[in-house]
DNA sequence: TTTGATAAAACCATTTTTGAACCAATCTAT
DNA sequence: ATAGATTGGTTCAAAAATGGTTTTATCAAA
């Protein structure tokens, strides 16, 4: 089958929004990629960049695309949306109302089902979470608090879980939020948070399910509350 | 077959940038694996080693790489498990336990956020989910039911909310289920569920946030335990 | 003829790419 | 330890590419 003849002669207004169309929505083009130049698509097209012009109006109006002067013209359409594609349009409070889901459960089901062995490493992640200096910055700090709750993740014993923390903390760890986590991640903070961590902790050890529940909603709630306080 | 043109000539920032990222998202560059060297890129693209940094830091922003003077440019994204290959080692119980956590949230979030728009997205879903015929067989339900949890879900605005119920969903339909789904999904059970749904529905729009939730886990505790009740 | 769409060419303002040079950090072989 | 090679970081101005716009010409259908 010849693919897509070089040259598609007399191509009108008409059909070439309606190619462009079908590809965006097809997700042929992804999001945010650039489609090729007016001046190359009418060489293509085998017409002229007129023509080519005003079918991207008409895709323009659709908010399918965007045209940037001397940048080009960018797919606006969302397909499917991959990891990085979530990642960069999730709020940092959609995130935390997200976790508000889904770690309670968490707790829950690791007091339900963890193992000594599971614990251990839970209480490994969060000594090394207590014993980070005061001054360790709010990186460091992020990276110890999801190594922590990934750990009690696994602790559930269920792999579904544990996938969805893994998601969680790489949305997490995009750089766009570094600015948020400089203003919400002070050492006064870090020293509630990891008393909210320990009281986790100990709830699961006690086999406490609803202590562990509530601990773990209450850590969600503060951080959400430092995050609303971090914006005004 | 030749690997990969010894000169892609004419790359672009865009183009060379949408090319790693597959790569690497592909799980082709291994986390912590050291990418050519930039004026090797430039060569290998037929760019300028400009462009090549263009696209690195675009790549950076996106977290996918780290770049470090006199060492290199290293992958720092951790390509996880596959959506087939979690679906595949998550049990009928495991989903339950996970939606345990985030429905309740969602309906939460759907009382707070929900715009007469959604709501009427919803309701539309309930009724086709109520109007299916009494033999309507488990895999139709299983489908209006997804669609309706879906539709609460868009009304929490929470994007994220809505990847993580899409992936649910798309694990739920995997076909290992459908003999669990022909035991649990009787005309019986398809009545009560549909009330709970209802249930739900009423409260989100009478804006009761407690009684949401409370409908939600109603929802699931019934789900789990004839599960349970399905595999004794 | 009039109308509408297309074609072709030219020019503008903006952005990207290029190529070169140099710096600073790191690695490697001696 | 030292020296040289390699790497990413930075700067700069010229050249090329891009979408935005205007003008003129051509052609087919109303």
């Amino acid at each position: 089958m010849v693919d897509e003849a070089l040259t598609n002669d007399n191509a009108d207004a008409n059909s070439v929004s309606a190619e462009l169309k079908r590809k965006i929505l097809a997700g042929e083009f992804q999001f945010d990629e650039r489609l090729p130049a007016e001046r190359s698509m009418a060489k293509q097209y085998g017409c002229s960049r007129g023509t080519v012009r005003v079918a991207m109006e008409r895709l323009e109006n659709l908010n399918l695309i965007e045209r940037r002067i001397g940048s080009g013209t960018f797919v606006r359409h969302r397909s499917i949306a991959s990891e990085s594609d979530i990642a960069n349009i999730t709020s940092p409070i959609e995130l935390i109302d997200a976790r508000r889901g889904f770690e309670p459960q968490i707790a829950r089901l690791a007091v339900l089902n963890a193992s000594a062995n599971g614990l251990q490493q839970v209480e490994q992640a969060l000594l090394e979470l207590e014993l980070l200096p005061e001054d360790c910055g709010p990186e460091q700090f992020s990276v110890a608090d999801q190594a922590f709750h990934l750990a009690l993740a696994e602790c559930t014993g269920n792999s579904l879980m544990v996938w969805l923390c893994t998601h969680i903390n790489n949305i997490r760890s995009y750089r766009q939020w570094s600015a948020m986590k400089d203003k919400i991640i002070t050492p006064k903070q870090i020293e509630l948070y990891n008393a909210q961590h320990r009281a986790i902790f100990e709830a699961v050890i006690s086999r406490d399910i609803d202590a562990a529940e509530k601990h773990a909603i209450a850590h969600l709630r503060l951080a959400r509350r430092d995050l609303l306080g971090a914006t005004t």
